[in-house]
DNA sequence: GGATAAGCGAGACGGTACGTCAGGTCTTGTC
DNA sequence: GACAAGACCTGACGTACCGTCTCGCTTATCC
């Protein structure tokens, strides 16, 4: 995924891995300062010590900048859950989601990434790529031992699932002002239950 | 939601609607052309044959000028349904929103401010309050009224059907490159019969 | 030669006479300071206090920027000798003008006026027309007044003559390094009379 | 005038001729294609297939690979000549310097080189040294056999005589736009004329 | 009807960042 | 050690817009 081999054998220095960790850095704390709005290349470049054609030969915008240093710094890796039923999986599934993007910081580079990606079709395409579909290809494991278990619900297809958790998740994501009233309690119960087919809680 | 009452018995030139219309008209156009990353207030100026003066007066960024411009340009008010039935009107509602965004330059528009919401906090107030909040308040009367009639299952609260519905809705705006794959006939289909309660348990 | 008349009667903000003082002050300052290699338009910006593109918008280039500068803290015009004679009027013109470049700013600037002109054409154009023919009539006529006096000596014409003239001056201040070895006392007085005719044939 | 002896018992891998042209040979087509204002250390070394190391280990600055290439390229040896008179002589050695600047590449190279020497002071010795210098050897050698047969006029010293002959020479380089306007046929002839107190012809 | 008060098109202003180019230096592996 | 390749930090380029600030002018209301 990274696109170069690190060039094993080929003349000219190599990448100085040095510069590479001082731009991710910077990236992370200036977002943390001043928010991705005021993020620029520029000041990147600035705050790492490093040249701006250095952040340009590795990277086409801000927004890959900080895709990499959200890698990098945090861990995104949402592992796949394995409870042995299918409401567990997709309730721990939910839960793990919804507390990744409750970190503040998280949450605002996400709302950044998906803002971005929609301005420069670009970096929307890498972004579907290599992060949203990652995303729905994870889900897909947890739905396709449901159906080898045959829990899976017969008028739901797998794509439609997927937009309801994705969509419900993002949704939350995109529309919320903070953190903190991202997701009430019941908010991850009531979408378990209502896809797996559980009728049992009742609402608020 | 415009703020000034046309300065009934203040002194002073009134606002010139010619330009308002130019202004807007100019936006519209340019999007087009150019999409709204390459949209700029000097542009819209320029265009419209207005000073930049004018169009900070009345609106503080562009994607305010965009959204009145989508208000004016496209009829978005969708209207709310009434069939008779919870199902019914639920897929009235869902085929309105999906057959609006299947409109090229109405989805752009939409990415757009949705993208901008993001990265100007003040605009993402006017625009939940200004836009979200209108939907959500719309699909609340479908809701209210299958509560009146007691077809609401009992297992959703209003908040998390409202979540769904929109959830999948934006997740697909945002996350599809083009108006052709933004839905496939199935969905509403499964989506409305999941959320009002049909087929559950049927088999597929 | 300055191309816009101020703008009487159009619309729109004025010239600033403030900025353009301190851009050509700036540019003296640091022409001064680091020399003319080291002049850049980001740093007269800078040093000014103003926006590169006020720069921009007035000169093309930073050589403009300098003689410009240099019209207006020096006082580039030597006056039109009027001495009586053919011999004094061109001994006053060649004594004022070694005189001006031994001025060591002034001889730093002419240099790079005229480096710059070989590697700009557009610059080449301007300072020709702007300074070297000035400087080229401001001598005609001299020569004018000579030839009415008929004190030309017959077989040098007036294209020669001035060609010596200015290109000894020139060559002097292409090719020597400091302001001291420009000139000694006795090369105005050789020039003067070569190309007036006395002396001539007559022994050393 | 290189100062390397090219490492005679030295250890290691010795300079490589075919580097060299190819360097030269890169810097005389990029100058004719695009001018030395677009010349770069850069462009030479893509185009030479060589690296930038290559090109700074040899030379300073680019005017030095374009002085150089110059002398590779084209034969800038002007003869001494020796007609037996001084008339004769000095005649000769002006046609000559004046058919080499109506060259059209040798134009533009000496315009460059001399402008670089105004902003570089470094190569501005280098060139004094190793191309004005010999030119005024040249002309020396021409005035000490005029000396010999006591053929000078007396009121003007041999370091005057140079300047105007040499100032004439890069004035017209220098300001003129093009090979065409360099010179007319009656410019060397006065110009000879008058420093060889030759008082024959009448100007126009 | 004259004073006062906006709004208008125009456009200059101080800024910030863009993405590019080249400068000159420094590895890296090969010759 | 020189060489081709190429990454590095640096700094300037010329451009695009930002949001603000005059300008001269055009409506409006009010005294």
């Amino acid at each position: 995924m990274d696109g170069q081999d690190s060039g094993r054998g080929r003349p000219g220095r190599r990448r100085s891995e040095e510069s590479r960790l001082a731009i991710l850095a910077a990236a992370i704390d200036l977002l943390a300062e001043s928010g991705y709005a005021a993020l620029s290349i520029e000041g990147i470049a600035a705050r790492s010590g490093t040249g701006k054609q250095t952040v340009y030969r590795w990277w086409p915008t801000k927004a890959d900048v900080v895709l990499e240093a959200l890698a990098v710094k945090t861990d995104l890796h949402i592992p796949i859950p394995d409870t042995g039923s299918y409401p567990g999986d997709l309730r721990a599934f939910l839960d793990a989601s919804f507390a990744l993007a409750r970190t503040p910081r998280v949450l605002e580079v996400l709302r950044a990434l998906m803002a971005h990606a929609q301005l420069d079709p670009g970096f929307g395409d890498r972004f579907r790529a290599g992060f949203l579909q990652r995303r729905r290809a994870a889900l897909g494991v947890v739905l396709e031992r449901a159906a080898a278990r045959a829990e899976l619900p017969p008028h739901l297809s797998t794509r439609t699932t997927a937009d309801i958790v994705f969509g419900v998740i993002w949704y939350r994501v995109l529309t919320t002002t903070g953190p903190g009233d991202l997701t009430d309690p019941a908010t991850a119960d009531e979408l378990a239950a209502e896809l797996t087919g559980l009728l049992t809680g009742s609402p608020g």
